[in-house]
DNA sequence: TTACAAACCAAGCGCTTGCTTGGTAGTGTC
DNA sequence: GACACTACCAAGCAAGCGCTTGGTTTGTAA
């Protein structure tokens, strides 16, 4: 299912195959940026995590700048999809809710999710124009989690207002991307019932 | 109250007078990794901001790094006061829990904002020995928090882990600094407010 | 076999970076 | 009035940076 939206995602050309050069520089250019920060990674560290010389990097992508902007795009084109599909399965706002919360931090701390912390932690490197692109692509994100909120509230269970209580979830749940550990003992069901615990929603 | 905290911790040596050339050197300091992040802020800058050259910072600063530790680390000194401080007034748990959750957003979007999100946000630039030196520091905060919570749960007020609810927490709060205005119609006790209703304890 | 584009190499340019050096002005102390 | 100390300047070095250039290999399809 998952791979499913990938390939729609890849042979519409919005997201780049992962076999290909342009792919496989990405993933790697993620996993760097995440790692050590986009200004610590140098075009020759991103050369050699994919065995080509610096220069040929430049073949594939106009700047540097370019690769984060390409690495936050096809990101967000991605989770966006699985949002959508997560989203539409369930009818009731609560269990909406609880499809979001699992899915953002499956993106978040799964094989996304170096590319996800990328997009959240690293925008300032950004100029202002690539900032304003991926800043609209997030807006449909964001719908998403809205009307979820919004269902919950007019169920009458939840007293946040809607736009502060997704605020405060982005933070909570991209920041588990530096503590949670999928290979301890908490699976991603038990973190997604502690977030709806600490909603008082379980 | 809070300008004796700080000047205890400034007689004690353990920050640093802010009308001092190092004083004025880390507020600047701090204001500019917050903005442009610490890689992207040139020593350059640094000079400039407190309009000296550039080769002088290294009379008080022995490299780039320290003075992103220092920043760290002062800042750490004086959230912890201010939170022991606010943490000692209360009794009953969940006021106490209050009072932090209100103590960290005043010090994330109050004067200290700058250099708090530069201790959140900015450690991927610090040497690994560097790092496990502020994460000593950390600790003691931590802690605070961490009692506070078990009072919240014994009480049976909370059924999510109290670790996981600190980590959950810390990130919705640190968040905050990307979207709150201080300026704005919403005030801090507002802010806080939402937070609890939040966690249903409002 | 030829034609051609995609993928890449080897070399290096121009610039910026953190930091060093040697020296100077101002201030307080005995 | 000699000394020491803090705070700074002016100049520049060595290294590393993003990116360019001209040319070579490799895969594909006519």
């Amino acid at each position: 299912m998952e791979n499913v939206a990938l390939q729609n995602l890849v042979s519409s050309g919005h997201v780049s195959d992962p076999e290909s050069p342009r792919g496989r520089l990405l993933l790697k250019a993620a996993r760097l940026f995440r790692e050590k920060g986009y200004e610590r990674t140098t075009v020759r560290d991103l050369a050699a995590a994919v065995g080509i010389q610096s220069g040929s990097i430049f073949h594939h992508f106009r700047t540097k700048e370019d690769i984060l902007k390409a690495v936050m795009q096809e990101t967000i084109q991605l989770i966006t999809a699985r949002m959508q599909a997560a989203v539409d399965i369930e009818r009731d706002p609560v269990a909406q809710l609880r499809a979001l919360v699992r899915c953002e931090l499956e993106s978040v701390n799964g094989e996304t999710g170096e590319a996800m912390a990328v997009l959240v932690y690293e925008w300032r490197s950004l100029s202002p124009d690539n900032r304003a692109e991926i800043l609209v692509m997030r807006d449909h994100y964001e719908g998403l989690w809205l009307s979820a909120l919004e269902g919950v509230k007019a169920a009458g269970k939840l007293e946040t207002q809607p736009s502060v209580a997704r605020r405060l979830l982005t933070g909570a749940l991209s920041w588990t991307s530096t503590w949670y550990r999928p290979d301890g003992r908490m699976t991603l069901d038990d973190l997604t019932e502690q977030v709806m615990l600490m909603l008082k929603l379980a």
